[in-house]
RNA sequence: GGCGGGGUAGCUCAGUGGUUAGAGCAAUCGCUUCAUAAGCGAUGGGUCGCCGGUUCAAACCCGGCCCCCGCUACCA
């Protein structure tokens, strides 16, 4: 246990101002496709995810229910867990950040920054709202006019605290130079160097004043944290930072944090520099996943075409959303989702390939011989993709997984694994095989099987409950808790016969992906 | 306005100088019938955004233009 590496990796943290949709998931199955894959190759995972509460916003929509905020930020993250839940997002820990320890210890950090001289008090200068009585930015503004007061806005200064954020461009230039990797993808991290290297940066206005919901700044308690400082802050508090240190110094640094493209410059800037400012480590990676959008068109609840993803598990299942978002959608692109697009990829790669074939080669085994490979104990399969190397596959597919190019992952394992087996039993057809030579058909079929549980180790990451069932409807010697990706690269003997050991109806399994539409 | 990415078959994309431009899906046809009306095979389908240039040869290199997306500035 204690060589064991350890794997840490965040989501963004989401306001909770309404439920998740399928571009907030989209994240979420993406990280958790990541944490399922290093816990299979024997990681430490520690997988933090959580919801962003502090804001004005939040106790603005509280008020607008009738509710009390910290009962409406409950609920919400009720609904969000939920979701992650119907998700099968493997999280092992859910903050908020208005409970009493996220607080406790995001004052502990901003007072160590504090301490160490990166915070100045200054003020503030900007266009004010008096309805609002909050500040707007200019691209707010309509004619000038506060948008929801319909008034003209003020100048307006107020005391505030900046964090030297100024101080730390060379440092994160020369950071992002020796970590080449820091950003992923590639793109994002050039517009951020091109930022820094054009524009520089500016001190950041971290305290609100006035407000009565959100973190009391310990230095200055009539000042509250702003938001995203606090929000930032999850990472580490979720982890035993200001309190426990032992666990902190375990998980920390973050080996990725997953967030969203529009986010980059938060993590990729202010956070490496607030954590230096504080003493600690910044991550180790960063990476900007796209968007998603429906039928093409932006998500927005503005636009009003935001999808629940409990919506399409309704229609499916919780395997074949996972699947459609990662095959369809390129992880650290845009992607589409239409109804239409979910059902051809469903049928088509899920039912009619994957789901097909284990169907097919269990009815044939199960008829012709009982579900029992005799005679074949200690006997090594042999490949049935011709001119596939096998190791070399698997290593392609890893690499895949860790670049985070799930959309090639599946891709790979479809067309040049799930497909020519289906072209293996075709060409050697052990149905009609067996009734001139049932010892050869049954080798066809021992073989063949053997890519069902290459198949099912390779998307154990990806589709949990299907890759289970489909292993353990055999007696591979290996526990399916054990498996990893190196068993999928092996062709290995049984120490004992191999046999079916699903439940059948009527010689028959249950459907893993019944067709739809 | 600046910087970056992109525009290739109905759809999603691969392909960075060299034979008749590829894959998957979708469509059409055939074979098969072990299987979830699934499987396998074949066929159709593209002026490779537009114009010009370099070259024996360009989707690929160069110049100009149009359009889409991202980051960012300025003006209002």
């Amino acid at each position: 246990m204690a060589d064991k590496p350890r794997w840490f990796q965040t989501t963004a943290i989401d306001y909770p101002n309404s439920r998740p949709h399928i571009g907030t998931a989209f994240e979420k199955v993406g990280a958790d496709v990541q944490a399922r894959y290093r816990r299979m190759e024997g990681y430490d995972v520690f997988f933090l995810m959580g919801n962003d509460e502090n804001t004005v916003k939040v106790s603005k929509r509280a008020a607008e229910l009738g509710l009390d905020p910290q009962a409406y930020c409950d609920d919400m993250a009720r609904q969000f867990r939920e979701v992650w839940d119907a998700l099968d997002i493997s999280y092992d820990t859910f903050v908020q950040t208005s409970g009493e320890r996220h607080k406790q210890c995001a004052r502990t950090f901003i007072q160590k920054v504090y301490d160490n001289g990166y915070i100045y008090k200054g003020s503030y200068e900007g266009l004010y709202c008096d309805g609002c009585e909050a500040f707007k930015t200019e691209k707010e503004l309509e004619n000038g006019n506060c948008p929801i007061h319909k008034r003209p806005v003020v100048r307006r200064s107020e005391p505030c605290h900046f964090f030297k954020l100024s101080a730390f461009g060379d440092r994160l230039l020369a950071f992002y130079e020796e970590n080449p990797d820091f950003i992923q993808p590639e793109s994002r991290k050039n517009e951020i160097v091109s930022l820094i290297k054009n524009d520089g940066l500016l001190d950041v206005n971290i305290t609100r004043r006035g407000e009565a919901w959100g973190i009391p700044v310990p230095f200055d308690p009539e000042f509250t944290i702003w938001v995203w400082f606090d929000a930032l802050l999850t990472y580490i508090t979720g982890i035993g930072y200001g309190d426990d240190r032992a666990t902190f110094d375990r998980y920390w640094p973050a080996d990725t944090h997953f967030i969203g493209k529009d986010i980059t410059r938060f993590h990729c800037a202010l956070w490496p520099a607030m954590l230096w400012a504080a003493g600690e480590q910044p991550p180790r990676k960063v990476f900007g996943h796209g968007f998603v959008n429906n039928n093409g068109e932006k998500i927005g609840k503005t636009m009003g075409n935001v999808v629940d993803p409990v919506e399409i598990i309704a229609r499916s299942n919780s395997d074949a959303y996972r699947y459609y978002f990662m095959r369809e959608c390129p992880f650290p692109s845009d992607g589409d989702y239409s109804g239409q697009r979910y059902e051809e990829v469903y049928n088509s790669e899920l039912a009619n390939n994957l789901g097909n074939l284990f169907s097919r080669e269990m009815t044939i085994t199960y008829k012709n011989f009982g579900g029992v490979f005799a005679g074949t104990a200690g006997k090594t399969p042999e490949p049935v993709v011709p001119g596939l190397d096998l190791r070399a596959f698997v290593e392609t597919v890893r690499g895949h997984v860790e670049g985070c190019r799930y959309n090639l992952v599946l891709q790979e394992i479809v067309q040049n694994f799930l497909t020519p087996t289906n072209q293996y039993l075709e060409s050697n057809a052990p149905w009609k095989l067996v009734k001139t030579d049932p010892e050869a058909a049954r080798r066809v079929l021992f073989n063949a099987v053997q890519s069902l549980r290459v198949a099912s180790i390779l998307l154990k990451p990806f589709i949990p409950r299907s890759a289970e069932a489909i292993y353990t409807s055999f007696n591979f010697p290996k526990p399916w808790a054990e498996v990893k990706y190196a068993d999928a690269a092996e062709l290995a003997p049984q120490p004992d016969d191999l046999r079916v050991t699903a439940e059948l109806i009527d010689g028959k399994p249950k459907p893993l992906f019944p067709r739809i539409g």
